[in-house]
DNA sequence: CTGAAAGCGCTTACAG
DNA sequence: CTGAAAGCGCTTACAG
């Protein structure tokens, strides 16, 4: 049967619809004896009742969905584990997510009139129109951004930091001269320049030169250009800062290939710690994300915009540190 | 302002809410002079007019809404390409994708007799019940199997046929013992048996003995101890099939930890391309999957779903093909 | 403590 | 060619 509706239910318990909304919604401030709150829910599971999405919907002004938008850049373990959190987080609540992945292909707008979310979690920017839009419509927008939080209701996970503590390390262990490993993918720049951000300041901070940046594809030839530069002058490289595991896996290719001893001539510290890293040769130097640590800081982030409290959400501190390896 | 209905554009073009609703579904059989149809279109564009879901959903009975039903297994690029893929062609057709992922935490009856999609695609298996029950209540319902079709109506990508292809790879270049290196994680095992599977059948067909499976986690101890086992009788392992191309490095990294030669001594073959297989020491053998391919014939198979049309959907015939590097 | 009634926004026979 | 009216399933003042 396409649909059993709180009319069949009242129907079978002998009360009216208002009743079976009131018990079904455990409404406190509804006084109704034990005795037909129970003939309603046993109606209610015997004939397999489940309010309708839609009709509750119309008449709230508002559905149960939270809508997530997800950037055009690749989807990766640490946004998948948020993710999964998140829409369990919210199942909880009786709440439903929508992922949807933001390709640029229509404007956004159409997609939240068309399913006035309760809440719209951007990992991607809105504009300041887009945002305003979403506000008036009294939809909770949680936004997200790449540095510390400029705003308390934003959820952030300071790409700075990430480079911050590579540099640190490499210094930490006698490198003067660095060269920066950015992605060639495009859609990464927003965290790349970030991370390169935080690599700078770091340097400064300790006195070193600059950081030289340098785009590394995911193969052995282009990151070979790297090297080669990045070896090439009066002070060549000793230490490579690299986006993240994957760029720093093909800077250890090209170091293997031409020749060079790691960590001794040249040392390499990635981000991410996925498995190959480890597995690399040699074992890959890299930074940890405490990926449980930022699901659970965006979903308390996420909550609290549901409840419209715009409680002050600093990250955690220890949402990132080094796990040192064979490579530096 | 929450919401401008269609009374708004009907008043706005002085129209009633029937034309405008005739007009903006451009319905082929009701005869609208042009002037009214801009007329109403106008006034819908200057409103900023975006039909309420909720509204089109309590009438029709259904909503615009396809569900995805994601395994709990963790998502690879595979998967975010096939869904990134569906969700594009679906959002053309004015529909949206509300992907789930499946924690086995509460019954999935419950998501979709709440949601009432259109169609349900289940990228996990459903039992015998509960996909009745989604049919019966006229929803549309996809299932995804892992071997070639039992039935035309589900969708396949047959992972025996991986297994098949990296033996023939190895038994043409020789090797005749072969190890398959199975994943640790449990969420896997249903992809692992089946590539086991497919590995098992190409032994056979060309005479080669059992291969030997072994666990491997994703770091260097646990597959130096499969390593080891390989070994170790008298007529050891010559060639290793791995699940996918992560299993695949932890098993290169323990073949350099030994001091096995790669390949004369041990060669290694992997699944997926990832970034790091060419990235590896030596570069990994792997099998490449055409996930285009595959995002194209999920997409068919859920729009003929959709259509009720039963068409016949045969997987094409080159889904993957091996990737010929230096482990082997 | 419980029910009759209104109304959320939409589509669609049906009547003009 | 166009509009008045019904009804999808739900929640909630309001009246008893």
């Amino acid at each position: 049967m396409p649909g059993v509706t709180g009319a069949d239910v009242a129907r079978e318990s002998g009360v009216s619809r208002t009743t079976v909304s009131y018990v079904l919604n455990a409404r406190p401030d509804v006084a109704i004896p034990e005795a037909t709150r129970k003939r309603v829910r046993d109606a209610a599971a015997r004939l397999g009742y489940t309010p309708s999405v839609a009709g509750r919907a119309l008449r709230m002004g508002r559905s149960d969905l939270v809508l997530c938008v997800l950037p055009n850049w690749p989807v990766g373990p640490v946004i998948d584990t948020l993710l999964d959190h998140l829409a369990s987080e919210l199942a909880d609540r009786g709440l439903s997510m929508l992922v949807h992945h933001d390709r640029g292909r229509r404007p956004i707008g159409e997609l939240w009139r068309a399913v006035t979310p309760r809440a719209v979690v951007g990992l991607t920017a809105f504009t300041d129109d887009e945002e305003q839009a979403m506000r008036r419509a009294g939809i909770q927008v949680l936004t997200s951004s790449l540095d510390e939080d400029p705003h308390p209701e934003s959820f952030s996970v300071p790409q700075t930091g990430i480079g911050r503590l590579q540099v640190e390390h490499l210094a930490g262990r006698g490198h003067r001269v660095l060269g920066y490993a950015a992605p060639a993918d495009e859609r990464l720049a927003a965290f790349a320049d970030r991370r390169l951000a935080g690599a700078r300041l770091a340097c400064e901070a300790h006195g070193l030169p600059e950081p030289q940046p340098h785009a590394v594809e995911l193969d052995v030839a282009s990151a070979t250009a790297a090297v080669r530069a990045w070896r090439a002058g009066p002070e060549p490289v000793t230490g490579v800062v690299a986006y993240n595991d994957e760029v720093a896996l093909a800077v250890l290719a090209a170091l293997r290939a031409e020749g060079l001893r790691i960590p001794e001539e040249v040392a390499v510290i990635g981000v991410d710690d996925i498995p190959a890293a480890g597995l690399a040769a040699p074992a890959l130097t890299t930074v940890w994300q405490a990926t449980d640590a930022q699901a659970e800081h965006l979903t308390r982030a996420v909550l609290a915009a549901l409840d419209g409290s715009s409680v002050s959400l600093r990250a955690p501190d220890d949402l990132f540190h080094v796990v040192q390896r064979a490579s530096t």
